[in-house]
DNA sequence: CCTCGGACGTTATACGTAACACTGAGGAGT
DNA sequence: ACTCCTCAGTGTTACGTATAACGTCCGAGG
């Protein structure tokens, strides 16, 4: 290997001059099938008769005036007979960027937040972006934080508020963020995405004080998270209009059966029945419709049901459940806007997303005393 | 390469020259807050007054015998007192490993793929993997294929037969692959992961002629894919036994109203009702429950029905549903596990994963004619 | 006749990492 | 005294891309 090719070049240049020759070797050969390695940029300019950068210029379209169309075009078709792909990390490597963004949700296994990824990852890929996902947020083994290891492949983040552990870690790299559905006065510098809730509470409230109801109870989800604040606030504001109407909560683990206990605390507890049940989710009000039905009661002439997120289950149940749909998909398209327009120093478009109200046959008029 | 090496080299390597010393007075100035570049593994090299090459070592864990005691620890001092993170980019482009899969799942949004998601992305997590997701497999805008621009930042991919369109591109590269529940004749040399799905079946099927049912309906999925073939292959073979037993197939699309529709044909055409629904999927399920119930029939003295999937859905309804419970997140692990296997050169182990029988409310002895 | 812009490309880096090939010092063996 | 190890590292390279900084050729203008 101590090539005595040129004369001058000797000790230093030996390996390079060995290893461009196997390489042009294997090049020479057959032009593609060599060792299957993918072909480079270089491949294309040697099987186009132009240089690599030439290349560059034109698959990357950032040659108009400094390649004639007939180079472009030889460019392009020889790119397209070798199969040429760009080498992602190669690109992300001189870029210093990576077109890729994390989405860090509570858990992907909510329809909810499943949605959300496929307006992100919409939205992503018709801007050339990547979406992945926090992995696992319930936490694998030993607490060694994923993120960590991923934010030197990231452009930026989109997070839910309801992932509150990831986000501490998050917030300390200087990475892009954008908040989903959050506080609008701890976002910080962070762009954020935010549904009317509020709206959709006082409408879904005005449904059922206009039905007659005026004894409520809230089952609340036992989360600490912005989202469920605002819906409790804003149903206590609703009904505070209503002089006789009154309000109790009763707190539930976020799963149907969470629902189905509290559900049965609430209708089971001294004094008159509530006959209206403002659930959290969707998931609390199976949860609800459940426990009615063991303790006898009917669905909606007993008592009412509404639920909150408007997932397929709600169209699922019997009697179909009367809920506020989130538009959820918009909420992962936007916050994918959002960001794409913090990383091109683009003003971030603001306005909350709206909520619908669908009303269905979980409610009805009270049955009179 | 036309250069003259030595003496008048000046001209060339002027840039050179000027950008390192560019470089060197930014590090000089403060060793890490200058431009808040993210430091690199020469920053912590010099930090630990060693030479990159042993930073490498070291933080690679390949430095037992090559590096003594103390100066290992010196690096990770530095390496922690700067918040060193490796660039991914360039590990991938030095390694030519991305330490990456691909996960081809035909919709996210459904409930079982975002658990087979989640085993997936556990098991690549404990191996330093990262899972990413096929974009929007229903397809964006013109129907570029995204997973062409990706390859190169791919290691491997994990793919449900369910996702039909995206496998032809895939098949074309050489990546490793691994299929999920999929025909073993026509998975050719992929790797594959599958369910013990005929034995399930078979067990529903005797718990149902056990309660005393023989006029069985099939509420199949309108859905070409090897998962239904086998469920429907499997309820006839294991009603083949019984010979009063008879079956009757009608197809539903995929979905709670596609469920109903399907109920309601099967319930409602004419000569002996049948008395139990084997329906191809929780969704599925549900529907055929509201069908029953419009037709003022009940669940399950009236008819029996069964799902497949073992979703949240099975226990939010009332009553519960009596389902086939296949575990997701098992299946993601297995194929997750299986791809590393493949990629290490290792055998990949083989073995149908089982899938329980949920036996709940929804099913019953038939009302006796 | 000289020069001066385009038009059309090319050359030479740098991005940050991992790994190969070395090196120099201090013994051990003969 | 000589070679041969081992230890503890260092110098250098290449991965594939995008781009700044140069040529070169050519026709037109002075």
């Amino acid at each position: 290997m101590t090539s005595q090719d040129s004369p001058e070049s000797a000790a230093a240049s030996a390996p390079v001059a060995a290893r461009a020759g196997v390489r042009a070797a294997r090049a020479a050969l057959s032009g593609r099938a060599a060792g299957t390695r993918p072909p480079t940029s270089r491949d294309v300019a040697s099987a186009a008769g132009v240089s690599q950068a030439t290349v560059s210029l034109v698959l990357g379209d950032k040659w108009r005036g400094r390649v004639s169309e007939r180079t472009a075009g030889l460019v392009r078709e020889a790119a397209q007979d070798l199969g040429y792909r760009p080498n992602l990390a190669a690109r992300s490597l001189r870029l210093g960027r990576t077109r890729t963004a994390l989405l860090v949700v509570p858990a992907m296994t909510s329809e909810f937040f499943a949605q959300v990824y496929a307006g992100a990852a919409r939205v992503a890929a018709e801007h050339g972006f990547g979406v992945v996902l926090y992995p696992s947020p319930e936490g694998i083994g030993p607490a060694r934080d994923p993120f960590d290891s991923a934010r030197t492949a990231l452009d930026g983040v989109i997070a839910s508020s309801m992932a509150a552990e990831a986000l501490a870690s998050i917030r300390g790299s200087d990475l892009p963020l954008v908040m989903l559905d959050s506080d609008p006065a701890e976002a910080g510098p962070a762009a954020h995405v935010n549904l009317d809730i509020a709206d959709g509470v006082r409408r879904l409230t005005e449904h059922l004080l206009g039905l007659g109801h005026r004894r409520f109870t809230h089952i609340a989800a036992d989360v600490d998270s912005w989202t469920f604040v605002v819906r409790a606030r804003a149903l206590a504001a609703a009904l505070a209009g209503t002089p006789d109407a009154e309000l109790r909560t009763v707190r539930a683990e976020l799963s149907v059966d969470g629902g189905r206990r509290a559900a049965e605390t609430a209708l089971g507890s001294p004094g008159p029945r509530p006959t209206a049940l403002v659930c959290d989710d969707d998931f609390l009000a199976a949860g609800a419709c459940k426990a009615a039905h063991r303790l006898g009661l009917h669905v909606p002439d007993d008592v009412s049901v509404t639920g909150f997120d408007g997932l397929n289950l709600a169209t699922a149940l019997e009697p179909e459940l009367t809920t506020l749909t989130l538009p959820a998909e918009q909420v992962g398209a936007r916050g994918m806007a959002a960001l794409l327009a913090v990383l091109e120093g683009r003003p971030v478009e603001s306005g909350d997303l709206p909520v619908a109200l669908a009303v269905r046959g979980s409610t009805a008029a009270p049955r009179p005393a």
